[in-house]
DNA sequence: TATTTCCCTTGTCAAGTGACCAGTTAGACT
DNA sequence: AGTCTAACTGGTCACTTGACAAGGGAAATA
Protein backbone atom coordinates (compact mmCIF):
# COMPACT_ATOMS: atom_id res chain seq x y z
CA UNK A 1 0.00 0.00 0.00
CA UNK A 2 1.46 3.40 -1.08
CA UNK A 3 2.15 5.81 1.62
CA UNK A 4 -0.62 8.25 0.44
CA UNK A 5 -3.14 5.06 0.96
CA UNK A 6 -2.16 4.31 4.08
CA UNK A 7 -2.58 7.84 5.58
CA UNK A 8 -5.95 8.20 4.09
CA UNK A 9 -7.17 4.51 5.24
CA UNK A 10 -5.65 4.98 8.77
CA UNK A 11 -7.20 9.16 8.64
CA UNK A 12 -10.86 6.82 7.72
CA UNK A 13 -10.35 4.15 10.42
CA UNK A 14 -9.65 7.14 13.25
CA UNK A 15 -13.25 9.08 11.85
CA UNK A 16 -15.22 6.37 11.86
CA UNK A 17 -14.59 5.56 15.17
CA UNK A 18 -14.72 9.01 15.68
CA UNK A 19 -18.13 9.11 14.62
CA UNK A 20 -19.76 6.11 16.42
CA UNK A 21 -17.99 7.13 19.90
CA UNK A 22 -18.77 10.69 19.45
CA UNK A 23 -22.65 9.85 18.28
CA UNK A 24 -22.89 7.51 21.70
CA UNK A 25 -21.50 9.67 24.66
CA UNK A 26 -21.23 13.04 23.02
CA UNK A 27 -18.11 15.23 22.51
CA UNK A 28 -17.30 15.56 25.78
CA UNK A 29 -17.63 12.28 27.44
CA UNK A 30 -15.58 10.80 24.35
CA UNK A 31 -11.78 10.03 25.23
CA UNK A 32 -9.24 10.03 22.54
CA UNK A 33 -8.02 6.92 23.80
CA UNK A 34 -11.58 5.42 23.70
CA UNK A 35 -11.72 6.67 19.68
CA UNK A 36 -7.73 5.30 19.61
CA UNK A 37 -8.57 2.09 20.57
CA UNK A 38 -11.90 1.41 18.77
CA UNK A 39 -9.84 2.90 15.36
CA UNK A 40 -7.40 -0.04 16.21
CA UNK A 41 -4.38 3.02 16.88
CA UNK A 42 -2.03 4.42 19.13
CA UNK A 43 -3.71 7.46 20.86
CA UNK A 44 -0.44 9.20 19.58
CA UNK A 45 -1.48 8.70 16.32
CA UNK A 46 -4.47 10.16 16.26
CA UNK A 47 -2.56 13.57 17.93
CA UNK A 48 -0.62 13.61 14.82
CA UNK A 49 -2.99 13.13 12.29
CA UNK A 50 -5.75 15.51 13.41
CA UNK A 51 -4.23 18.56 16.33
CA UNK A 52 -6.87 18.56 18.21
CA UNK A 53 -9.85 16.80 19.69
CA UNK A 54 -12.22 19.44 18.02
CA UNK A 55 -10.17 19.10 14.79
CA UNK A 56 -10.83 15.35 15.07
CA UNK A 57 -15.03 16.46 16.00
CA UNK A 58 -15.02 18.47 12.85
CA UNK A 59 -13.80 15.62 10.49
CA UNK A 60 -16.56 13.20 12.26
CA UNK A 61 -18.99 15.64 11.60
CA UNK A 62 -17.90 16.41 8.03
CA UNK A 63 -18.63 12.84 7.67
CA UNK A 64 -22.03 12.62 8.99
CA UNK A 65 -23.18 15.47 7.39
CA UNK A 66 -21.50 14.68 3.87
CA UNK A 67 -23.39 11.11 3.87
CA UNK A 68 -26.75 13.05 4.64
CA UNK A 69 -26.32 15.45 1.24
CA UNK A 70 -25.28 12.14 -0.76
CA UNK A 71 -28.35 10.60 0.23
CA UNK A 72 -30.46 13.06 -0.20
CA UNK A 73 -29.91 14.56 -3.47
CA UNK A 74 -30.53 17.71 -4.41
CA UNK A 75 -33.71 17.92 -6.88
CA UNK A 76 -35.21 20.89 -8.49
CA UNK A 77 -38.57 22.32 -6.94
CA UNK A 78 -41.65 21.13 -7.84
CA UNK A 79 -44.37 23.20 -6.23
CA UNK A 80 -47.41 22.44 -5.28
CA UNK A 81 -48.22 19.69 -8.53
CA UNK A 82 -49.25 16.36 -8.06
CA UNK A 83 -45.88 15.08 -8.65
CA UNK A 84 -44.78 17.76 -6.41
CA UNK A 85 -46.22 15.88 -3.65
CA UNK A 86 -45.20 12.62 -4.39
CA UNK A 87 -41.44 13.83 -4.64
CA UNK A 88 -41.76 15.33 -0.92
CA UNK A 89 -42.81 11.80 0.41
CA UNK A 90 -40.28 10.29 -1.36
CA UNK A 91 -37.93 13.22 0.28
CA UNK A 92 -38.99 12.18 3.66
CA UNK A 93 -38.83 8.56 3.36
CA UNK A 94 -35.24 8.37 2.10
CA UNK A 95 -34.32 11.14 4.98
CA UNK A 96 -36.24 8.64 7.39
CA UNK A 97 -34.41 5.81 6.39
CA UNK A 98 -31.12 8.01 6.55
CA UNK A 99 -31.56 8.82 10.26
CA UNK A 100 -32.66 5.03 10.85
CA UNK A 101 -29.14 3.94 9.10
CA UNK A 102 -27.59 7.04 10.74
CA UNK A 103 -28.34 8.21 13.95
CA UNK A 104 -25.56 9.96 14.69
CA UNK A 105 -26.89 13.03 12.18
CA UNK A 106 -29.36 13.41 15.01
CA UNK A 107 -26.55 13.32 17.67
CA UNK A 108 -24.07 15.80 16.81
CA UNK A 109 -27.29 18.12 16.13
CA UNK A 110 -28.00 17.04 19.43
CA UNK A 111 -24.96 17.07 21.05
CA UNK A 112 -23.51 20.69 19.79
CA UNK A 113 -26.93 22.47 19.45
CA UNK A 114 -27.62 22.83 22.88
CA UNK A 115 -25.32 25.14 23.96
CA UNK A 116 -23.37 27.85 22.06
CA UNK A 117 -20.08 27.25 22.03
CA UNK A 118 -17.52 27.52 18.91
CA UNK A 119 -18.87 23.85 17.89
CA UNK A 120 -22.05 24.82 17.11
CA UNK A 121 -21.40 28.23 15.54
CA UNK A 122 -18.64 25.95 13.17
CA UNK A 123 -21.95 23.32 12.31
CA UNK A 124 -24.37 25.84 11.59
CA UNK A 125 -22.13 28.05 9.68
CA UNK A 126 -20.45 24.82 7.82
CA UNK A 127 -23.48 22.46 7.08
CA UNK A 128 -26.48 23.29 8.51
CA UNK A 129 -27.12 26.79 7.11
CA UNK A 130 -26.18 25.70 3.61
CA UNK A 131 -28.15 22.17 4.18
CA UNK A 132 -31.45 24.19 6.02
CA UNK A 133 -30.88 27.15 2.36
CA UNK A 134 -31.25 24.38 0.49
CA UNK A 135 -34.32 22.72 1.89
CA UNK A 136 -35.62 26.41 1.53
CA UNK A 137 -35.10 26.69 -1.99
CA UNK A 138 -36.57 23.60 -2.60
CA UNK A 139 -40.49 24.90 -0.86
CA UNK A 140 -39.39 22.53 2.03
CA UNK A 141 -41.90 19.97 3.53
CA UNK A 142 -43.98 22.50 4.72
CA UNK A 143 -47.55 21.48 5.10
CA UNK A 144 -49.82 24.22 3.87
CA UNK A 145 -47.92 27.08 5.90
CA UNK A 146 -46.05 29.87 4.21
CA UNK A 147 -41.97 30.16 4.06
CA UNK A 148 -41.87 32.17 7.70
CA UNK A 149 -42.97 28.39 9.32
CA UNK A 150 -40.55 26.85 7.19
CA UNK A 151 -37.63 26.52 10.90
CA UNK A 152 -40.68 24.67 12.81
CA UNK A 153 -41.90 22.39 10.21
CA UNK A 154 -38.12 22.09 9.53
CA UNK A 155 -36.94 21.07 13.29
CA UNK A 156 -40.59 19.02 13.74
CA UNK A 157 -39.58 16.67 10.86
CA UNK A 158 -36.09 15.90 12.09
CA UNK A 159 -37.57 15.39 15.34
CA UNK A 160 -40.05 13.37 14.44
CA UNK A 161 -38.24 11.42 12.15
CA UNK A 162 -35.10 10.24 14.06
CA UNK A 163 -35.71 10.12 17.64
CA UNK A 164 -37.07 6.68 17.78
CA UNK A 165 -33.48 5.41 16.11
CA UNK A 166 -31.68 7.99 18.00
CA UNK A 167 -32.81 6.18 21.42
CA UNK A 168 -33.04 3.06 19.75
CA UNK A 169 -31.69 0.79 22.90
CA UNK A 170 -34.09 2.52 25.01
CA UNK A 171 -37.06 1.95 22.90
CA UNK A 172 -36.24 -1.50 22.62
CA UNK A 173 -36.74 -1.88 26.30
CA UNK A 174 -39.40 0.08 26.27
CA UNK A 175 -41.47 -1.36 24.18
CA UNK A 176 -39.88 -4.93 23.47
CA UNK A 177 -39.35 -4.22 19.47
CA UNK A 178 -36.10 -3.29 17.85
CA UNK A 179 -37.40 0.38 15.14
CA UNK A 180 -34.16 -0.20 13.59
CA UNK A 181 -35.47 -3.63 12.04
CA UNK A 182 -36.27 -3.00 7.82
CA UNK A 183 -40.18 -3.72 8.78
CA UNK A 184 -40.14 -0.77 11.45
CA UNK A 185 -38.29 1.83 9.23
CA UNK A 186 -40.86 1.87 7.09
CA UNK A 187 -43.53 1.82 9.06
CA UNK A 188 -41.86 4.74 10.58
CA UNK A 189 -41.57 6.18 7.21
CA UNK A 190 -44.52 5.84 6.03
CA UNK A 191 -46.19 7.33 9.04
CA UNK A 192 -43.56 10.64 9.05
CA UNK A 193 -45.08 10.83 5.41
CA UNK A 194 -48.65 10.74 6.14
CA UNK A 195 -47.94 13.55 8.80
CA UNK A 196 -45.98 15.65 6.83
CA UNK A 197 -47.48 15.30 3.23
CA UNK A 198 -50.67 13.76 3.44
CA UNK A 199 -51.41 12.11 -0.28
CA UNK B 1 -33.97 27.59 59.44
CA UNK B 2 -34.00 24.25 60.59
CA UNK B 3 -31.53 21.65 60.37
CA UNK B 4 -33.80 19.44 58.49
CA UNK B 5 -35.19 22.27 56.18
CA UNK B 6 -31.87 23.55 55.69
CA UNK B 7 -30.82 19.76 54.06
CA UNK B 8 -33.94 20.08 52.05
CA UNK B 9 -32.85 23.30 50.53
CA UNK B 10 -29.65 22.78 50.19
CA UNK B 11 -30.08 18.94 48.20
CA UNK B 12 -32.99 21.02 46.07
CA UNK B 13 -29.88 23.36 45.30
CA UNK B 14 -27.83 20.66 44.14
CA UNK B 15 -30.84 19.05 42.14
CA UNK B 16 -31.45 22.04 40.40
CA UNK B 17 -27.76 22.78 39.33
CA UNK B 18 -27.51 18.91 38.41
CA UNK B 19 -30.77 19.05 35.94
CA UNK B 20 -29.12 22.07 34.72
CA UNK B 21 -25.65 20.80 34.14
CA UNK B 22 -26.72 17.01 32.87
CA UNK B 23 -28.65 18.74 30.53
CA UNK B 24 -26.31 21.12 29.39
CA UNK B 25 -23.52 18.28 28.88
CA UNK B 26 -24.72 15.04 29.44
CA UNK B 27 -23.92 13.09 32.23
CA UNK B 28 -20.47 12.24 30.94
CA UNK B 29 -19.40 15.46 30.42
CA UNK B 30 -20.60 16.85 33.27
CA UNK B 31 -18.44 17.07 36.52
CA UNK B 32 -19.67 17.21 40.31
CA UNK B 33 -17.45 20.04 40.42
CA UNK B 34 -19.21 21.98 37.80
CA UNK B 35 -22.66 21.10 39.21
CA UNK B 36 -21.37 22.19 43.28
CA UNK B 37 -20.13 25.46 41.76
CA UNK B 38 -23.15 26.25 40.04
CA UNK B 39 -25.34 25.04 43.15
CA UNK B 40 -23.11 27.63 45.58
CA UNK B 41 -21.25 24.34 47.37
CA UNK B 42 -18.65 22.68 47.23
CA UNK B 43 -17.90 19.67 45.83
CA UNK B 44 -17.42 17.42 48.87
CA UNK B 45 -20.98 18.42 50.15
CA UNK B 46 -22.07 16.87 46.67
CA UNK B 47 -20.84 14.16 47.61
CA UNK B 48 -22.30 14.19 51.45
CA UNK B 49 -25.49 14.50 50.03
CA UNK B 50 -25.46 12.14 46.88
CA UNK B 51 -23.67 9.09 47.51
CA UNK B 52 -22.15 8.99 44.23
CA UNK B 53 -22.93 11.12 40.48
CA UNK B 54 -25.10 8.55 39.90
CA UNK B 55 -27.00 8.62 42.65
CA UNK B 56 -27.50 12.55 42.02
CA UNK B 57 -28.30 11.85 38.25
CA UNK B 58 -31.22 9.49 39.19
CA UNK B 59 -32.54 12.46 41.70
CA UNK B 60 -32.09 15.06 38.83
CA UNK B 61 -34.46 12.80 36.43
CA UNK B 62 -36.62 12.20 39.36
CA UNK B 63 -37.07 15.92 39.19
CA UNK B 64 -37.41 16.47 35.75
CA UNK B 65 -39.56 13.67 35.12
CA UNK B 66 -41.94 14.78 37.87
CA UNK B 67 -42.37 17.63 36.40
CA UNK B 68 -43.69 15.94 33.01
CA UNK B 69 -46.31 14.19 35.11
CA UNK B 70 -47.20 16.93 37.10
CA UNK B 71 -47.97 19.32 34.08
CA UNK B 72 -49.70 16.68 32.27
CA UNK B 73 -52.74 15.56 34.42
CA UNK B 74 -53.46 12.26 33.69
CA UNK B 75 -57.69 12.74 31.88
CA UNK B 76 -59.83 10.04 31.66
CA UNK B 77 -59.99 8.53 28.04
CA UNK B 78 -62.43 9.79 25.44
CA UNK B 79 -62.34 7.57 22.79
CA UNK B 80 -63.49 8.93 19.26
CA UNK B 81 -65.71 12.02 20.94
CA UNK B 82 -65.43 15.34 19.41
CA UNK B 83 -64.41 16.46 22.80
CA UNK B 84 -61.93 13.27 22.71
CA UNK B 85 -59.97 15.01 19.84
CA UNK B 86 -60.06 18.49 21.39
CA UNK B 87 -58.55 16.80 24.84
CA UNK B 88 -55.88 15.45 22.70
CA UNK B 89 -55.34 18.36 20.61
CA UNK B 90 -54.77 20.68 24.17
CA UNK B 91 -52.95 17.86 26.25
CA UNK B 92 -50.28 17.58 22.80
CA UNK B 93 -50.53 21.78 22.88
CA UNK B 94 -49.50 21.44 26.51
CA UNK B 95 -46.53 19.31 26.05
CA UNK B 96 -45.42 21.38 23.94
CA UNK B 97 -45.40 24.28 26.28
CA UNK B 98 -43.50 21.72 28.56
CA UNK B 99 -40.60 20.88 26.20
CA UNK B 100 -40.22 24.81 25.60
CA UNK B 101 -39.98 25.57 29.42
CA UNK B 102 -38.21 22.02 30.35
CA UNK B 103 -36.02 21.08 27.12
CA UNK B 104 -33.64 19.09 29.76
CA UNK B 105 -36.20 16.40 29.44
CA UNK B 106 -35.67 15.61 26.14
CA UNK B 107 -31.96 15.88 26.90
CA UNK B 108 -32.55 13.48 29.67
CA UNK B 109 -34.22 11.04 27.49
CA UNK B 110 -31.60 11.49 25.02
CA UNK B 111 -28.54 11.21 26.62
CA UNK B 112 -29.40 8.24 28.68
CA UNK B 113 -31.35 6.26 25.45
CA UNK B 114 -28.37 6.33 23.34
CA UNK B 115 -26.39 3.09 25.06
CA UNK B 116 -27.46 -0.07 26.81
CA UNK B 117 -26.68 1.30 30.30
CA UNK B 118 -27.78 1.10 34.23
CA UNK B 119 -29.26 4.48 33.79
CA UNK B 120 -30.92 3.97 30.89
CA UNK B 121 -32.45 0.80 32.20
CA UNK B 122 -33.45 2.68 35.12
CA UNK B 123 -34.86 5.64 33.33
CA UNK B 124 -36.83 3.10 31.73
CA UNK B 125 -38.26 1.08 34.54
CA UNK B 126 -38.42 3.99 36.97
CA UNK B 127 -40.32 6.79 34.55
CA UNK B 128 -40.57 5.92 30.87
CA UNK B 129 -42.31 2.47 31.42
CA UNK B 130 -45.06 3.98 33.27
CA UNK B 131 -45.57 6.93 31.37
CA UNK B 132 -45.45 5.18 28.05
CA UNK B 133 -47.88 2.47 29.81
CA UNK B 134 -50.49 5.45 31.50
CA UNK B 135 -50.44 7.28 27.47
CA UNK B 136 -51.57 4.08 25.65
CA UNK B 137 -54.08 3.19 28.57
CA UNK B 138 -55.41 6.54 27.48
CA UNK B 139 -56.06 6.25 24.00
CA UNK B 140 -52.51 7.48 22.94
CA UNK B 141 -51.83 10.16 20.73
CA UNK B 142 -51.63 8.19 17.23
CA UNK B 143 -53.86 9.35 14.41
CA UNK B 144 -56.23 6.71 13.26
CA UNK B 145 -53.79 4.11 13.82
CA UNK B 146 -54.01 0.65 15.88
CA UNK B 147 -52.62 0.24 19.68
CA UNK B 148 -49.67 -1.17 17.62
CA UNK B 149 -48.62 1.92 15.65
CA UNK B 150 -48.33 3.96 19.44
CA UNK B 151 -44.80 3.46 19.94
CA UNK B 152 -44.01 4.58 16.32
CA UNK B 153 -46.18 8.16 17.18
CA UNK B 154 -44.96 8.37 20.56
CA UNK B 155 -41.70 8.84 19.94
CA UNK B 156 -42.48 10.79 16.07
CA UNK B 157 -44.99 13.39 19.01
CA UNK B 158 -41.64 14.00 21.34
CA UNK B 159 -39.43 14.49 18.92
CA UNK B 160 -41.36 16.89 16.95
CA UNK B 161 -42.79 18.91 19.87
CA UNK B 162 -39.25 19.05 21.58
CA UNK B 163 -36.02 19.33 18.70
CA UNK B 164 -36.79 22.95 18.14
CA UNK B 165 -35.95 23.88 22.18
CA UNK B 166 -34.04 21.03 22.30
CA UNK B 167 -31.22 22.93 20.12
CA UNK B 168 -32.22 26.41 20.84
CA UNK B 169 -28.98 27.62 20.51
CA UNK B 170 -28.34 26.34 17.09
CA UNK B 171 -32.13 27.19 16.50
CA UNK B 172 -31.32 30.89 17.18
CA UNK B 173 -27.87 30.81 15.39
CA UNK B 174 -29.95 29.17 12.26
CA UNK B 175 -33.02 30.98 11.73
CA UNK B 176 -32.43 33.85 14.09
CA UNK B 177 -35.43 33.76 16.47
CA UNK B 178 -35.34 32.74 19.56
CA UNK B 179 -37.78 29.42 19.78
CA UNK B 180 -38.96 29.67 23.15
CA UNK B 181 -40.46 33.16 22.43
CA UNK B 182 -43.86 33.10 23.87
CA UNK B 183 -45.00 33.40 20.04
CA UNK B 184 -42.64 31.20 18.86
CA UNK B 185 -44.09 28.63 21.17
CA UNK B 186 -47.62 29.03 20.50
CA UNK B 187 -46.56 28.58 16.78
CA UNK B 188 -44.87 25.34 17.60
CA UNK B 189 -47.80 24.19 19.65
CA UNK B 190 -50.09 24.87 16.60
CA UNK B 191 -48.02 22.90 14.14
CA UNK B 192 -47.70 19.91 16.30
CA UNK B 193 -51.34 19.70 17.41
CA UNK B 194 -52.14 20.31 13.70
CA UNK B 195 -49.91 17.60 12.39
CA UNK B 196 -50.95 14.94 14.86
CA UNK B 197 -54.64 15.55 15.87
CA UNK B 198 -56.08 17.54 13.35
CA UNK B 199 -59.51 19.27 13.66
C1' DT C 1 -25.33 23.39 80.49
C1' DA C 2 -23.30 19.27 78.56
C1' DT C 3 -23.45 16.11 74.94
C1' DT C 4 -24.58 14.31 70.73
C1' DT C 5 -25.81 14.65 66.03
C1' DC C 6 -25.03 15.90 61.41
C1' DC C 7 -24.48 19.50 57.83
C1' DC C 8 -20.53 21.19 55.82
C1' DT C 9 -15.38 22.43 54.63
C1' DT C 10 -10.82 21.39 53.38
C1' DG C 11 -7.46 18.39 51.72
C1' DT C 12 -6.03 14.21 49.43
C1' DC C 13 -6.06 10.10 46.45
C1' DA C 14 -5.58 7.11 42.24
C1' DA C 15 -7.28 7.08 37.73
C1' DG C 16 -7.98 9.26 33.53
C1' DT C 17 -7.62 13.44 30.42
C1' DG C 18 -5.64 16.03 25.89
C1' DA C 19 -1.50 17.47 24.20
C1' DC C 20 3.16 16.93 23.21
C1' DC C 21 7.88 14.94 21.93
C1' DA C 22 11.96 12.27 21.05
C1' DG C 23 12.78 7.97 18.47
C1' DT C 24 11.88 4.26 15.01
C1' DT C 25 10.84 2.42 10.59
C1' DA C 26 9.54 1.96 5.99
C1' DG C 27 8.14 4.08 1.59
C1' DA C 28 9.74 7.73 -1.78
C1' DC C 29 12.96 10.62 -4.23
C1' DT C 30 17.95 11.37 -6.43
C1' DA D 1 22.44 2.46 -3.35
C1' DG D 2 21.92 6.33 -0.28
C1' DT D 3 19.25 10.05 1.59
C1' DC D 4 15.11 11.94 2.96
C1' DT D 5 10.59 12.18 4.39
C1' DA D 6 6.59 11.16 6.86
C1' DA D 7 3.62 7.66 9.16
C1' DC D 8 3.79 5.69 13.52
C1' DT D 9 5.27 4.27 18.56
C1' DG D 10 5.98 4.69 23.44
C1' DG D 11 6.36 7.64 27.08
C1' DT D 12 5.64 11.96 29.68
C1' DC D 13 3.46 16.31 30.99
C1' DA D 14 0.19 19.27 33.76
C1' DC D 15 -4.42 18.97 34.72
C1' DT D 16 -9.14 17.27 35.86
C1' DT D 17 -11.98 13.62 37.41
C1' DG D 18 -15.12 11.09 41.30
C1' DA D 19 -14.62 9.48 45.67
C1' DC D 20 -13.13 9.65 50.24
C1' DA D 21 -11.61 11.09 55.07
C1' DA D 22 -10.61 13.96 59.04
C1' DG D 23 -12.18 17.75 61.39
C1' DG D 24 -15.18 22.07 62.61
C1' DG D 25 -19.29 24.12 64.27
C1' DA D 26 -24.00 24.94 64.96
C1' DA D 27 -28.48 22.94 65.90
C1' DA D 28 -30.92 19.38 68.42
C1' DT D 29 -31.34 16.71 72.56
C1' DA D 30 -30.75 15.46 77.43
Amino acid sequence: MSRAEQRDATRQRIVDAAVETFAEHGFGASSTRDIATRAGVTQGLLTYHFASKDDLWRAAADQVFGGLVAALPVREPHPRSEEGRTAVRAAIRSYVRFAADHPELFHFMVDAGRHDDNRMRWLVDTHLAPFFAGLQALGGPTRGGAGKLAPHAYYALAGAASLIFAVAPECAALTGTNPQSSASVKRHADLIADLFAPE
